[in-house]
DNA sequence: CTCACTGTAATACCATACATTACAATGAGA
DNA sequence: TCTCATTGTAATGTATGGTATTACAGTGAG
Protein backbone atom coordinates (compact mmCIF):
# COMPACT_ATOMS: atom_id res chain seq x y z
CA UNK A 1 0.00 0.00 0.00
CA UNK A 2 1.10 3.45 -0.89
CA UNK A 3 -0.32 6.84 -1.75
CA UNK A 4 -0.50 7.49 -5.41
CA UNK A 5 1.47 9.41 -8.25
CA UNK A 6 -0.54 12.76 -7.00
CA UNK A 7 1.87 14.31 -4.56
CA UNK A 8 4.93 13.81 -5.98
CA UNK A 9 3.49 14.78 -9.40
CA UNK A 10 2.11 17.81 -7.54
CA UNK A 11 5.32 18.66 -6.21
CA UNK A 12 7.22 18.33 -9.32
CA UNK A 13 5.04 20.61 -11.01
CA UNK A 14 5.59 23.18 -8.70
CA UNK A 15 9.73 22.85 -8.89
CA UNK A 16 9.61 23.46 -12.45
CA UNK A 17 7.56 26.43 -12.29
CA UNK A 18 9.67 27.86 -10.17
CA UNK A 19 12.82 26.58 -11.50
CA UNK A 20 11.69 28.02 -15.02
CA UNK A 21 9.94 31.36 -13.97
CA UNK A 22 10.97 34.05 -16.77
CA UNK A 23 12.86 31.10 -19.09
CA UNK A 24 9.98 29.02 -20.17
CA UNK A 25 6.40 29.49 -20.38
CA UNK A 26 5.17 26.33 -18.27
CA UNK A 27 2.55 24.60 -20.21
CA UNK A 28 0.82 21.60 -19.09
CA UNK A 29 2.70 19.70 -22.20
CA UNK A 30 5.92 21.13 -21.13
CA UNK A 31 5.70 20.12 -17.74
CA UNK A 32 4.32 16.73 -18.87
CA UNK A 33 7.91 16.09 -20.32
CA UNK A 34 9.25 16.78 -17.77
CA UNK A 35 7.21 14.45 -15.58
CA UNK A 36 6.54 12.30 -18.14
CA UNK A 37 2.75 11.70 -17.65
CA UNK A 38 -0.02 12.70 -19.87
CA UNK A 39 -0.65 16.79 -19.81
CA UNK A 40 -4.30 15.79 -18.72
CA UNK A 41 -2.92 14.82 -15.34
CA UNK A 42 -0.73 17.89 -15.54
CA UNK A 43 -4.03 19.84 -15.89
CA UNK A 44 -6.32 18.17 -13.67
CA UNK A 45 -3.31 18.60 -10.79
CA UNK A 46 -2.79 21.99 -11.29
CA UNK A 47 -6.26 22.74 -11.12
CA UNK A 48 -6.06 20.72 -7.37
CA UNK A 49 -3.44 23.33 -6.92
CA UNK A 50 -5.27 26.53 -8.17
CA UNK A 51 -8.36 25.75 -6.12
CA UNK A 52 -5.91 25.68 -3.21
CA UNK A 53 -4.39 28.93 -4.12
CA UNK A 54 -0.75 27.31 -4.21
CA UNK A 55 -0.31 28.15 -8.65
CA UNK A 56 -2.15 30.95 -10.73
CA UNK A 57 -2.65 29.45 -14.61
CA UNK A 58 -2.92 31.30 -17.64
CA UNK A 59 -6.12 30.02 -18.87
CA UNK A 60 -6.15 30.81 -22.78
CA UNK A 61 -2.20 32.15 -22.96
CA UNK A 62 -0.73 28.69 -20.48
CA UNK A 63 1.36 28.47 -18.09
CA UNK A 64 1.49 28.49 -14.50
CA UNK A 65 3.09 30.59 -12.05
CA UNK A 66 3.79 30.25 -7.91
CA UNK A 67 1.47 32.42 -5.78
CA UNK A 68 3.89 32.39 -3.21
CA UNK A 69 8.02 32.30 -2.49
CA UNK A 70 8.99 28.64 -2.75
CA UNK A 71 9.96 28.98 0.86
CA UNK A 72 6.47 29.57 1.86
CA UNK A 73 5.30 26.96 0.15
CA UNK A 74 5.35 23.81 2.46
CA UNK A 75 4.72 20.24 1.23
CA UNK A 76 1.56 20.17 3.49
CA UNK A 77 0.10 22.36 1.54
CA UNK A 78 0.77 20.60 -1.75
CA UNK A 79 -0.58 17.09 0.64
CA UNK A 80 -3.82 19.07 1.56
CA UNK A 81 -4.39 20.70 -2.22
CA UNK A 82 -3.88 16.71 -3.99
CA UNK A 83 -4.88 14.25 -1.28
CA UNK A 84 -9.05 13.78 0.52
CA UNK A 85 -8.91 14.72 4.19
CA UNK A 86 -8.96 11.70 5.31
CA UNK A 87 -8.28 8.71 7.76
CA UNK A 88 -4.47 7.26 7.08
CA UNK A 89 -5.68 4.21 7.76
CA UNK A 90 -9.56 2.31 7.24
CA UNK A 91 -10.87 0.65 10.57
CA UNK A 92 -13.40 -1.97 9.24
CA UNK A 93 -17.00 -0.08 9.15
CA UNK A 94 -19.20 -2.77 11.57
CA UNK A 95 -17.34 -4.18 14.04
CA UNK A 96 -19.01 -6.63 16.35
CA UNK A 97 -21.30 -4.08 19.32
CA UNK A 98 -21.24 -7.53 21.09
CA UNK A 99 -17.45 -7.92 21.82
CA UNK A 100 -15.64 -5.27 23.85
CA UNK A 101 -12.56 -5.28 21.05
CA UNK A 102 -15.21 -4.59 18.42
CA UNK A 103 -17.42 -1.72 20.26
CA UNK A 104 -14.18 0.15 21.14
CA UNK A 105 -11.63 -0.36 18.21
CA UNK A 106 -12.66 2.81 16.37
CA UNK A 107 -12.28 4.85 19.50
CA UNK A 108 -9.13 3.11 20.55
CA UNK A 109 -7.18 2.91 17.30
CA UNK A 110 -8.70 5.91 15.54
CA UNK A 111 -7.39 8.32 17.71
CA UNK A 112 -4.08 6.55 17.78
CA UNK A 113 -3.96 6.78 14.08
CA UNK A 114 -5.01 10.16 13.81
CA UNK A 115 -2.37 11.39 16.08
CA UNK A 116 0.13 9.64 13.89
CA UNK A 117 -1.46 11.44 10.63
CA UNK A 118 -1.02 14.80 12.22
CA UNK A 119 2.87 13.85 13.29
CA UNK A 120 2.79 13.12 9.27
CA UNK A 121 1.34 16.45 8.23
CA UNK A 122 3.99 18.28 10.81
CA UNK A 123 6.74 16.68 8.83
CA UNK A 124 5.26 17.74 6.07
CA UNK A 125 5.00 21.24 7.35
CA UNK A 126 8.54 22.06 7.92
CA UNK A 127 9.59 20.86 3.76
CA UNK A 128 9.53 23.61 1.63
CA UNK A 129 9.37 23.99 -1.63
CA UNK A 130 12.69 25.63 -1.48
CA UNK A 131 14.37 23.33 0.78
CA UNK A 132 14.04 21.27 -2.62
CA UNK A 133 14.87 23.41 -4.83
CA UNK A 134 18.41 24.21 -3.36
CA UNK A 135 19.26 20.36 -4.14
CA UNK A 136 18.33 20.86 -7.12
CA UNK A 137 21.84 21.92 -9.47
CA UNK A 138 21.41 23.92 -12.70
CA UNK A 139 23.66 21.85 -14.41
CA UNK A 140 24.97 18.49 -14.01
CA UNK B 1 -5.55 7.45 -0.48
CA UNK B 2 -5.20 5.63 2.69
CA UNK B 3 -3.85 2.24 3.59
CA UNK B 4 -5.78 -1.07 3.69
CA UNK B 5 -7.49 -2.64 5.98
CA UNK B 6 -4.86 -4.90 6.57
CA UNK B 7 -2.88 -3.25 9.84
CA UNK B 8 -6.04 -2.34 11.45
CA UNK B 9 -7.29 -5.59 11.29
CA UNK B 10 -4.06 -7.29 12.44
CA UNK B 11 -4.41 -5.05 15.79
CA UNK B 12 -8.35 -6.06 16.43
CA UNK B 13 -7.35 -9.81 15.77
CA UNK B 14 -3.86 -9.10 18.29
CA UNK B 15 -6.54 -7.22 20.53
CA UNK B 16 -9.25 -9.77 20.68
CA UNK B 17 -6.12 -12.78 21.28
CA UNK B 18 -5.36 -10.91 24.46
CA UNK B 19 -8.62 -10.35 25.31
CA UNK B 20 -9.91 -13.56 25.25
CA UNK B 21 -6.69 -15.41 26.22
CA UNK B 22 -7.69 -18.60 28.31
CA UNK B 23 -11.62 -17.55 28.18
CA UNK B 24 -12.60 -18.28 24.36
CA UNK B 25 -10.73 -20.36 22.02
CA UNK B 26 -9.69 -17.69 19.31
CA UNK B 27 -10.53 -19.25 16.01
CA UNK B 28 -10.14 -17.30 13.02
CA UNK B 29 -14.26 -17.81 12.80
CA UNK B 30 -14.28 -16.16 16.28
CA UNK B 31 -12.03 -13.45 15.35
CA UNK B 32 -13.92 -13.13 12.00
CA UNK B 33 -17.19 -12.39 13.97
CA UNK B 34 -15.50 -9.74 16.03
CA UNK B 35 -13.91 -8.12 12.96
CA UNK B 36 -16.71 -8.41 11.05
CA UNK B 37 -14.83 -10.16 8.02
CA UNK B 38 -14.42 -13.49 6.20
CA UNK B 39 -12.50 -16.07 8.01
CA UNK B 40 -10.18 -16.52 5.07
CA UNK B 41 -8.90 -13.00 5.93
CA UNK B 42 -8.26 -13.49 9.48
CA UNK B 43 -6.48 -16.84 8.55
CA UNK B 44 -4.26 -14.89 6.14
CA UNK B 45 -3.61 -12.06 8.61
CA UNK B 46 -2.64 -14.68 11.16
CA UNK B 47 -0.30 -16.55 8.45
CA UNK B 48 1.54 -12.84 8.50
CA UNK B 49 1.59 -12.04 11.84
CA UNK B 50 2.84 -15.34 12.67
CA UNK B 51 5.56 -15.37 9.66
CA UNK B 52 6.36 -12.37 11.74
CA UNK B 53 6.54 -14.40 14.94
CA UNK B 54 4.10 -12.17 16.91
CA UNK B 55 1.56 -15.12 17.21
CA UNK B 56 1.48 -18.82 17.68
CA UNK B 57 -1.34 -20.88 15.68
CA UNK B 58 -2.68 -24.06 16.81
CA UNK B 59 -2.83 -25.52 13.93
CA UNK B 60 -5.48 -28.32 14.25
CA UNK B 61 -6.81 -27.31 17.15
CA UNK B 62 -7.56 -23.71 16.41
CA UNK B 63 -6.86 -20.78 18.11
CA UNK B 64 -4.01 -18.24 18.48
CA UNK B 65 -2.25 -17.01 21.34
CA UNK B 66 0.52 -13.75 20.85
CA UNK B 67 4.00 -14.90 21.10
CA UNK B 68 4.97 -11.73 23.35
CA UNK B 69 3.30 -9.88 26.27
CA UNK B 70 1.43 -7.11 24.86
CA UNK B 71 3.48 -4.31 26.70
CA UNK B 72 5.89 -5.88 24.31
CA UNK B 73 4.01 -5.77 21.22
CA UNK B 74 3.98 -2.35 18.87
CA UNK B 75 1.92 -1.06 16.32
CA UNK B 76 5.10 -1.10 14.23
CA UNK B 77 5.64 -4.55 14.90
CA UNK B 78 1.93 -5.14 13.45
CA UNK B 79 2.22 -2.58 10.46
CA UNK B 80 5.86 -4.33 9.17
CA UNK B 81 4.16 -7.64 9.94
CA UNK B 82 1.46 -7.09 7.20
CA UNK B 83 2.42 -4.21 5.25
CA UNK B 84 5.03 -4.29 2.30
CA UNK B 85 8.29 -2.59 3.28
CA UNK B 86 8.19 -0.04 0.02
CA UNK B 87 8.12 3.34 0.37
CA UNK B 88 4.85 5.72 1.28
CA UNK B 89 4.92 7.65 -2.00
CA UNK B 90 5.19 6.07 -5.63
CA UNK B 91 7.50 9.15 -7.57
CA UNK B 92 7.12 8.21 -11.56
CA UNK B 93 9.38 6.02 -12.51
CA UNK B 94 10.86 7.48 -15.90
CA UNK B 95 11.37 11.12 -15.34
CA UNK B 96 12.43 13.33 -17.72
CA UNK B 97 16.86 13.21 -17.26
CA UNK B 98 17.10 16.48 -19.33
CA UNK B 99 15.25 18.38 -16.98
CA UNK B 100 17.15 19.63 -13.78
CA UNK B 101 13.83 18.99 -11.80
CA UNK B 102 12.86 15.48 -13.71
CA UNK B 103 16.74 14.11 -12.82
CA UNK B 104 17.34 15.20 -9.70
CA UNK B 105 13.33 14.36 -8.23
CA UNK B 106 13.86 11.12 -6.95
CA UNK B 107 16.32 11.65 -4.79
CA UNK B 108 15.66 15.15 -3.58
CA UNK B 109 12.12 13.90 -3.28
CA UNK B 110 12.60 10.65 -1.98
CA UNK B 111 14.98 11.36 0.44
CA UNK B 112 12.44 13.68 2.98
CA UNK B 113 9.62 11.60 2.18
CA UNK B 114 11.51 8.05 3.54
CA UNK B 115 12.64 10.72 6.42
CA UNK B 116 8.42 11.08 7.34
CA UNK B 117 8.07 7.49 6.61
CA UNK B 118 10.42 6.44 9.09
CA UNK B 119 8.88 8.82 11.69
CA UNK B 120 5.78 7.58 10.96
CA UNK B 121 7.35 3.91 11.83
CA UNK B 122 8.86 5.53 15.09
CA UNK B 123 5.46 7.04 15.73
CA UNK B 124 4.06 3.36 15.58
CA UNK B 125 7.31 1.79 17.80
CA UNK B 126 5.81 3.69 21.02
CA UNK B 127 2.22 2.47 20.78
CA UNK B 128 1.84 -0.85 22.39
CA UNK B 129 -1.03 -3.40 22.33
CA UNK B 130 -0.92 -2.65 26.01
CA UNK B 131 -1.70 0.86 25.81
CA UNK B 132 -4.57 0.26 23.61
CA UNK B 133 -5.72 -2.68 26.08
CA UNK B 134 -6.00 -0.24 28.83
CA UNK B 135 -8.58 1.90 27.08
CA UNK B 136 -11.18 -1.71 26.38
CA UNK B 137 -13.33 -1.93 29.28
CA UNK B 138 -14.51 -4.99 29.61
CA UNK B 139 -17.93 -4.61 29.90
CA UNK B 140 -20.29 -1.95 29.09
C1' DC C 1 -12.70 -42.72 12.41
C1' DT C 2 -14.73 -38.41 12.81
C1' DC C 3 -14.60 -33.67 12.99
C1' DA C 4 -13.31 -28.94 13.60
C1' DC C 5 -9.91 -26.16 12.11
C1' DT C 6 -6.01 -24.25 9.39
C1' DG C 7 -3.71 -23.15 5.10
C1' DT C 8 -4.18 -22.12 0.52
C1' DA C 9 -5.74 -21.82 -4.19
C1' DA C 10 -9.02 -20.08 -7.37
C1' DT C 11 -12.29 -16.92 -8.69
C1' DA C 12 -15.24 -12.95 -8.71
C1' DC C 13 -16.26 -8.31 -7.92
C1' DC C 14 -15.45 -3.63 -7.20
C1' DA C 15 -13.04 0.64 -6.48
C1' DT C 16 -9.55 3.59 -7.88
C1' DA C 17 -5.57 5.36 -10.33
C1' DC C 18 -3.64 6.43 -14.47
C1' DA C 19 -3.74 6.91 -19.73
C1' DT C 20 -5.77 8.66 -23.61
C1' DT C 21 -8.84 10.79 -26.88
C1' DA C 22 -11.88 14.32 -27.90
C1' DC C 23 -13.68 18.78 -27.87
C1' DA C 24 -15.71 23.31 -26.37
C1' DA C 25 -14.19 27.82 -24.81
C1' DT C 26 -11.07 31.54 -25.02
C1' DG C 27 -8.27 35.48 -26.03
C1' DA C 28 -3.59 36.79 -27.94
C1' DG C 29 -1.59 37.95 -32.13
C1' DA C 30 -1.42 38.10 -37.18
C1' DT D 1 -11.70 38.99 -38.24
C1' DC D 2 -9.37 34.59 -38.29
C1' DT D 3 -6.10 31.38 -36.63
C1' DC D 4 -4.11 28.86 -33.21
C1' DA D 5 -2.14 27.24 -28.93
C1' DT D 6 -3.81 26.33 -24.62
C1' DT D 7 -6.85 25.23 -20.74
C1' DG D 8 -10.65 22.75 -18.62
C1' DT D 9 -13.37 18.88 -18.66
C1' DA D 10 -15.93 14.83 -19.99
C1' DA D 11 -15.87 10.19 -21.46
C1' DT D 12 -13.78 5.95 -21.89
C1' DG D 13 -10.38 2.30 -21.48
C1' DT D 14 -7.10 -0.44 -18.91
C1' DA D 15 -4.60 -2.23 -15.16
C1' DT D 16 -3.90 -3.01 -10.41
C1' DG D 17 -5.01 -4.20 -5.92
C1' DG D 18 -8.12 -5.09 -2.10
C1' DT D 19 -11.81 -7.65 -0.30
C1' DA D 20 -15.31 -11.49 -0.47
C1' DT D 21 -16.33 -16.07 -1.11
C1' DT D 22 -16.19 -20.92 -2.22
C1' DA D 23 -13.80 -25.04 -2.16
C1' DC D 24 -10.84 -28.42 -0.52
C1' DA D 25 -6.64 -30.93 1.10
C1' DG D 26 -4.14 -31.81 5.33
C1' DT D 27 -4.08 -32.83 10.14
C1' DG D 28 -4.20 -34.43 14.83
C1' DA D 29 -7.26 -34.45 19.08
C1' DG D 30 -10.71 -37.16 21.01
Amino acid sequence: MQFSFRMPVAVHIMLCIAKFDGVFKTTSTFLASSVNVNPVIIRKTLGQLKAAGLVEVAAVVGGAKLTKAPQDITLQDVFQAVEEDEDLFHIQDNPNPQCPVGRNIHRVLGSRLSMVKSHMLDDFSRITLADLLEDIPDNE
